[in-house]
DNA sequence: TTGAAAGCGCTAACAT
DNA sequence: ATGTTAGCGCTTTCAA
């Protein structure tokens, strides 16, 4: 397109000068209002669209604060980015959402972000668990890693900011409410426990559960399946469980996707959820509270979460006080499946 | 951040010319291996990262594909964006991935796309569903509009491209479920229906079905819920239907999400599925499959129509042949939602 | 209040 | 094989 209109086409049709059409696009004060009038008549009418990409050169600085989503589809991050988006905005930044694929590196993405949108700080949502100080070496703006753990990398706590529940503990809270209840053969639910991950974090809160509790480890209660998002694959892996005569009572699913794949397997082998088997899950999502039976989860805090992502990071582009970490409590939402143990 | 390094900095690094950085970043043939290697090494070294909007901003095309999504959170979309993904890349184009608000107008920040990325095309999905000829006359690039049938519109078949099911017949298929299943008292559940949306589409459905089934339209039985995504204004709103002693043996919902939302709702108010009551929907979603009972849905063929989209706008692009337009049948997929009425 | 002109970082002729 | 230079569309001094 090469034939798109310009201010100099504005200009040259008003009878004025580039920059007096730049000022009255950008609302500077020192026009007059014939001149303006006259200026806003012809862009209209030529339906002139500004090219940003010249905007983004000529410009030092933005107002804009990216959110990288990596991920599209963790339902999860949907209600988070709701309260992020509100929350910068209201805070009178704009919002840049930018998705990206699980095979994408997002810190080389954000960087060149940065040079092209002249970003005044990044939000990472979905990424990694082990950045190391080279990786962020070269991200210039402000940052905060959102349900980001450094468990897995070598970061300083100074060198970077982040929110998150404690999954390990929340891991934890779940396993315990299972032994509450009496159960002792308690399966794990998870994807792909190799790569740092989330679900690594929280397969650990479970070993270290059972192990609080004089419980021993056994492998044949782990599930492991390898995506997330595949619901099929978890299904299968729940019957194959069951197939195999493993004995348990309990099911405990490293988020509630994976709970609801797993009690429509147990479901579909015989056994209900949760006279004959309990499944704890951890997420909250909006949609298994509305489940039959609907869930019980731990419930991470989307809400206050958001609102903190934003407010640590606009306290850094704002020069107020320095990387923090907020860490939250996830908190039980009774559902229907769980019951006690009564053999 | 003014002092980013640019293709003058290694430039002068490496005591060559910018043009001769550009032709090495750009793996342009005639430059000396020496250069090249010294470009590159310089380039690592001093960690550049180009600046995209010089890029776009010198540039007349590029290949990339915009897929502009309205609505973060309807899970439909997952599916049909990875397969339009894989597609467009596929065929050699490379796509953006542009998240909106439903608040944002499409057509606008399309626009300021074209200008600002060159785009080659566009690929809209989510939007409105009354555009005139006036709305879409800016957009300078071809476009196909997904899931979009112009039915409140004024568009002329050969203005636009579209891919789509059949929202009407979708429901007319949902309800002659029903009504072969024996039941004649269905509800209707589904959102805003004031707004020419899907939800409109598929109510009309609905009212077409009973009326050839030769079955009164009772507006008693229609339940109404603002938001689509709003699990809690459906499970109430169906309650509430329940509650006020409206006899009926069926539901039938909009969308997979409102169904599960009223079964929920059926359940707790003592009705279980399907025995007290049959419930069909429209989408077809994965979780759906996972739920208690199934869900008994029409299926839309996400993954003919993702590549459907992707296929009539790169012919577009490239030439070959006018606007087209895509329908799909959707098709039954059986669940444990549904049995006969046997009273 | 307005205009002229200098770049922002990059690519692509056109020279050499 | 490499350097020189003219813009891409816009904002922002600096002058008038």
């Amino acid at each position: 397109m090469n034939n798109m209109i310009s201010i100099k086409d504005i200009a040259q049709e008003c009878g004025v000068a580039v920059s007096t059409v730049s000022r009255v696009l950008n609302d500077h004060p020192d026009v007059s209002d014939a001149t303006r009038k006259k200026v806003l008549e012809a862009a209209g009418r030529l339906h002139y669209v500004p090219n940003n990409s010249a905007r983004n050169l000529v410009k030092t600085s933005s107002e804009s604060i990216a959110l990288m989503v990596k991920g599209v589809n963790n339902p999860f991050f949907t209600k988070l980015i709701k309260i992020i988006e509100r929350e910068i905005t209201h805070r009178g930044y704009t919002l840049e959402l930018h998705h990206m694929d699980t095979s994408e590196n997002e810190l080389e993405v954000a960087e060149a972000l940065v040079a092209e949108r002249r970003l005044r700080g990044i939000l990472f949502l979905g990424g990694r668990f082990n950045y190391a100080p080279q990786d962020i070496a070269f991200i210039r703006v402000p940052f905060v890693m959102c349900t980001y753990t450094n468990s897995f990398g070598s970061l300083a706590e100074t060198e970077y900011s982040s929110v998150a529940i404690d999954d390990r503990q929340a891991a934890r809270l779940a396993v315990d409410t299972l032994v509450n209840l009496g159960h002792r053969r308690i399966a794990l639910v998870c994807d792909e426990m190799k790569d740092n991950s989330i679900s690594e974090l929280r397969s650990d809160g479970y070993r270290a559960a059972l192990e609080a509790h004089g419980i021993a480890y056994d492998p044949a209660l782990i599930v492991e399946t390898k995506s997330f998002s595949d619901l099929h694959a978890i299904y299968e892996s729940v019957r194959g469980l069951v197939e195999r005569k493993i004995e348990f009572t309990a099911v405990f699913a490293i988020a509630d996707i994976i709970a609801i794949a797993a009690i429509k397997a147990l479901s579909d082998c015989g056994r209900h959820v949760p006279e004959d088997c309990s499944v704890v899950a951890i997420d909250g999502l909006e949609i298994s509270a509305y489940t039959l039976p609907t869930l019980t989860t731990f419930v991470q805090p989307a809400g206050e979460m958001g609102v903190q992502c934003a407010r640590i990071l606009i306290d850094l582009i704002e020069g107020r006080g320095d990387n923090r970490h907020a860490t939250f409590e996830p908190s039980l939402r009774g559902g229907g499946s769980v019951c006690r143990l009564t053999d």
